[in-house]
DNA sequence: TGAAGTCCATGACGATTACGCATACCAGAC
DNA sequence: GTCTGGTATGCGTAATCGTCATGGACTTCA
């Protein structure tokens, strides 16, 4: 069995499972088994002679083979699918473009962005969904998307140590926020101490596990007490309203912020510098996508001057 | 069956029925059976929802879906190649070009410019084979060669109808000769008129069929005496030289003409022009190709200038 | 320290697929 | 008619590929 014998679904196959990161993950989303996945891997890695992921506790990460057959297969099976819609003679899908985004960045960036660009380029479909940052990353690798819109903390990693590095563009630089319902006594002021944040209860993102705990103020001398948990925002921005317990938000999501809640900024600590990046691979963009990266781009700078 | 799902077989198949132009052949070289052939363009029809392939009495020729699912296909197969050679660690295919050559430019021209090159650029690769115009054309338009060395002849048609046209390039224009045996003679003059060639004997090319008779002066006014057939051109520069009879042969293989064999042109009919043209897709030549087509081009102006 | 959860690999089995063989069909040459 | 190109197709067999079920390695939690 030689590579030139490999067969097309092993390079779907393939190519989920590089964006997924996990041979489970990626039997869901073809709708196999776990066990056909496996099989379908086992066999390219057979007809590669080499070992295209390493396997570890979490999952799986490409192998520097991996990155060679990811990075073909993705020219194969896009040439493949465009076929495809030759035949069916559908237009090429030149007009569109697909965009990735981080969950902070759909509330108000996004749908300016996007609504922005409808204005000035009518003719250009944009298509996005929501994922983690990985999770992007992986999808941007695996050529299922075209931009990714990410968060990105200090000490501003790159985002993968991959090769060739992403492109990666700064939209916003500006300090993380703190939301307290408007009922609550630090609401008064414009601004709070980081002092006065002891012994808050804090609605934080996802379980744990997640290497920083999200939603709380970073750099607490104290064990947080975490009241809820929540990934979605505007659950979370509720639950503050609602006086649950407080929370942190990028302030780019301050123009969202529902009644009952108020953003403040926090004074006395180490300042939380926050960047919100928008990152694609380093080849040339196609029109569309490079016409919805200026649209983001003044979007993120309107977001910034009016504040 | 969606197109999306076909295989890659069925693929290399096709590409190798487009090049061949009969799914017998097709097989043949593939190794397959006939009907395995058959089945496999079947299949790929049915993932198309078109017929690619238009049946004929002699043999197949591609629709105009079979010429989208043709370029495709070269693309997508030639990235599957790439790959297999990357992953085993070989250097890609970037240093040799592939060229096929119309029997006539097999003496001289061909050893002449492949060893002009060999000496100016040693880096470069050259691969050849000998082949039927129709077979070099469809191998242009399947990918599987670079440059195709062609001969012409008035009405110098466009050599398929298919779009987008190749680019043809004229490398030398020169009138037919006549291959006469030294005892001949005809061979005392060094030119002979076309009312001498009635009532000889000729070596002509593949036996019948040719839409016109190869071999044989054009535009006698009898019906000419066959002595022999031959395709191979040391076959019938040999027949000749042994006294069996005459044949034409184009002005460009005159140096390659054994002892006892003297080339002439005639006079008195109407000129009979023969081109030399250098045939390929319309799309940039990578450097290699390039590089062998300029050693053709000064070959082939070196073989003028001396006559 | 044991139970439960994550992940991937693999043996057994069944359904589908894809091949080769033989044959049928069609059209032109003689 | 018969022969010689070509393609299509019924049939039997062998290989492929999915699912199911299980097992092994490891982490997390009680």
């Amino acid at each position: 069995m030689d590579f030139t014998d490999v067969s097309l679904v092993a390079l779907r196959v393939f190519r989920e499972v590089a964006e997924r990161g996990t041979l489970t993950a990626a039997a869901g989303a073809l709708g196999y088994t776990q066990s056909a996945v496996s099989r379908q891997i086992a066999s390219l890695e057979r007809a590669a002679r080499a070992p295209l992921l390493e396997r570890r506790r979490d999952g799986v990460r490409l192998t520097a083979a991996g990155h060679v057959v990811l990075r073909r297969a993705v020219t194969v099976l896009d040439e493949i699918d465009a076929t495809a819609r030759e035949l069916a003679g559908l237009p090429a899908e030149a007009g569109t473009v697909r965009l990735g985004w981080f969950a902070s960045a759909g509330a108000v960036l996004l749908p300016r962005a996007v609504a922005a660009l409808r204005r000035s380029h009518p003719s250009i479909t944009v298509s996005t969904r929501e994922g983690s940052t990985p999770a992007l990353v992986r999808a941007l690798r695996a050529g299922t998307l075209d931009l990714a819109l990410l968060a990105s903390a200090p000490p501003f990693r790159p985002l993968d140590g991959e090769s060739p590095p992403l492109t990666v563009r700064t939209l916003a630089e500006r300090s993380l926020r703190l939301a307290v319902p408007v009922t609550h006594p630090l609401a008064a002021a414009d601004s709070v101490d980081v002092a006065d944040l002891r012994g808050q209860r804090w609605i934080a993102g996802s379980s744990v596990g997640d290497e920083r705990l999200m939603g709380v103020w970073p750099g607490l001398d104290e064990r947080p007490v975490i009241a809820h948990t929540a990934r979605d925002w505007l659950a979370k921005l509720h639950l503050v309203a609602a006086g649950c317990g407080l929370t942190t938000v990028p302030a780019s999501l301050a123009p969202a912020a529902p009644a009952g809640v108020r953003i403040l900024s926090v004074k006395g600590g180490p300042e939380e510098r926050r960047r919100l990046v928008l990152a694609r691979l380093p080849h040339p963009l196609p029109e569309p996508a490079a016409r919805l990266a200026d649209a983001l781009r003044s979007a993120a700078a309107d977001l910034d001057e009016p504040a």
